[in-house]
DNA sequence: CTGAAAGCGCTAACAA
DNA sequence: TTGTTAGCGCTTTCAG
């Protein structure tokens, strides 16, 4: 009976216990381990039979203290609860798979303070990189004194590496389509400060046309919970008897969902009444038939973390690497 | 000098470096980062000011491999992208937060061998503990061996500290209610070998009627995804020209709104022509007003992330924790 | 109160 | 082809 099964308790392996069952030093255990040909082929076979045997697994702290490098990539997004970001999860789960990679992931909630820890947390962790979808550009600059390999995702932004789908383009693919739909007055559902409502007015603007301040259906920038926006609509709706607009552009899914369900519960017909067009594309624009722009998801995050590849590996200078993608707009029910 | 310092990129401080900066010795700076009383405090201010100046913070590989403890946990659940366990993933998320510890997630896909692939890969990243989604009980009597502290979630295994609803009731709801509604035939979408399939058979059972062979709807086992479930509902749709059930309940959500969406797509009129309630009470129910038995996930996943830190503290019995929770059945426009 | 030193499990010179 | 050894950054005796 060996020694390390006499014990009930069986203690972790390492490479020391195995070591002494193969009757080498650690140092070819980890030889063999690792690969390195300069191992007599018979002592590698013992080691090899020892570790299946044992179902040895080497320490994966151990090897990125010494090595200086986890395999771990830090990931943080604006809204877990959003399924977009949860799409966005899902591709990156199997993305850093793919690459021997593990990610951990936080939620900020729309929460400076917290994106912060949640960086600082990644630091601790020893990621090699960082993906991020920021909450505003508060961050940024003392993220860029981290120095660490970092790709922003579905934002561009100046200095970083970004990936991301080209919000001008996909708005004004929203725009275009509500008017030539026949649809004169519109609305948007979203927060003020975003880029998407700059785009959507602009876009309007070369159309002829205008959005009136009445017209839009202001979202909190901060509380962007799936609760929180519906309330913000209700009282939307509470202060506006009737709507002045035949088509309202939500700047994301919930927000569309959100006034889509509302519409339903007091008898409004999208899109006879009112047309609605979401953002993102997600489960939500599925499920209820909402016309959204659909972004190329597993693409954007193959790319973002192939840049993060190389930028770990410091294989691309370091002018930072901007990539905006082309968007679809899908059009459903809810606009036609 | 190393092609960092080359490169201008500032290297990552240690305790050492802060030890100097403060003229201590690197056990003091340990010693004021962990609150040891036993120190000047002349010294800990000066060492906590350098601390705040440069923004150190300690490695947590180095302490995971002195102390043996990562505060890390292993999450694998069946199919990410289902909402259900997203739903669960943000909770862990959040629960793990509120307590220090990261997760790192993992997406078995229903294989078996995928999972057992990231047991290990828990395992060699030191995992505190590991809260798992199984996928069949195929790997549980290998992961017992490891001897890892692990609470299975969303089902009750035994010799595992276990946190799920009772799968029995809730399908037992499901039935009641359906037959409530005056619904003498009844069908069924999911898997063939799934417990809910014998519940559900059971419960009709003990109402004097019987679940027919011919309205079960199978789903493959062992590819759940969207797409698949969506491909398994159209081919019996296809081989059933009418169908002989006036009321069909769908062992997750993501049936149950694949086959609503196919009804609407057929002008099928639900609940007149046919009832539908789901499983899980997810945002795919709620968009489409689903009835569907409603899990309580914050507090599963607090009560898991609960009996998981005992059993990594040693503070419990080994007897194994079986908490069976109470659903509740949401009834929606589907079924009324 | 404080520093020196051992060692967590691993990798990679360096010798032999 | 091997074993010995020096750390990676940290915690924790053990002396002083």
């Amino acid at each position: 009976m060996n020694s390390y099964s006499e014990m009930g308790e069986e203690m972790k392996m390492t490479m020391k216990d195995i070591a002494k069952l193969a009757n080498v030093s650690q140092a070819t255990v980890s030889r063999v381990i690792n690969g390195n040909p300069n191992v007599n082929k018979e002592a590698a076979k013992r080691v090899f039979k020892i570790i299946e045997e044992v179902g040895f697994k080497p320490n994966r702290t151990a090897q990125t203290l010494k090595n200086n490098a986890s395999f771990l990539t830090g990931v943080s997004v604006i809204d877990i609860s959003n399924p977009y970001f949860m799409d966005l999860i899902e591709a990156l789960e199997y993305e850093s798979r793919q690459h021997g990679y593990n990610i951990i992931i936080h939620n900020s909630n729309h929460n400076v303070l917290t994106e912060w820890d949640n960086i600082q947390n990644f630091m601790a962790r020893q990621v090699d990189g960082i993906l991020l979808v920021p909450t505003t550009s508060h961050n940024l600059s003392a993220l860029k004194k981290l120095e660490v390999p970092t790709v922003i995702i579905t934002q561009i932004k100046d200095e970083f590496d970004s990936v991301a789908v080209s919000h001008k383009q996909g708005v004004k693919l929203v725009a275009e389509h509500l008017i030539s739909q026949g649809h004169h007055k519109l609305g948007y559902i979203g927060p003020m400060h975003d880029e998407r409502l700059l785009f959507f007015k602009e876009a309007i603007f070369n159309n002829g046309l205008c959005l009136r301040d009445e017209n839009i259906i202001e979202l909190g920038s901060d509380s962007n919970s799936q609760y929180s926006i519906r309330q913000d609509i209700i009282k939307y709706l509470d202060t506006h008897e009737k709507l002045d607009f035949t088509a309202v552009f939500g700047f994301n899914d919930v927000g569309a969902f959100e006034f889509m369900k509302l519409m339903n519960e007091r008898q409004i017909k999208v899109p006879e009444d009112i047309a609605v067009v979401g953002f993102d594309d997600t489960i939500l624009s599925k499920s209820l038939s909402i016309s959204s722009v659909h972004q190329p998801i597993r693409d954007m995050m193959q790319m973002a973390f192939s840049i993060l590849q190389k930028r770990i590996k410091g294989e691309i200078e370091e002018t930072p690497i901007k990539i905006e993608l082309e968007p679809s707009l899908i059009i459903r029910n809810s606009s036609k």
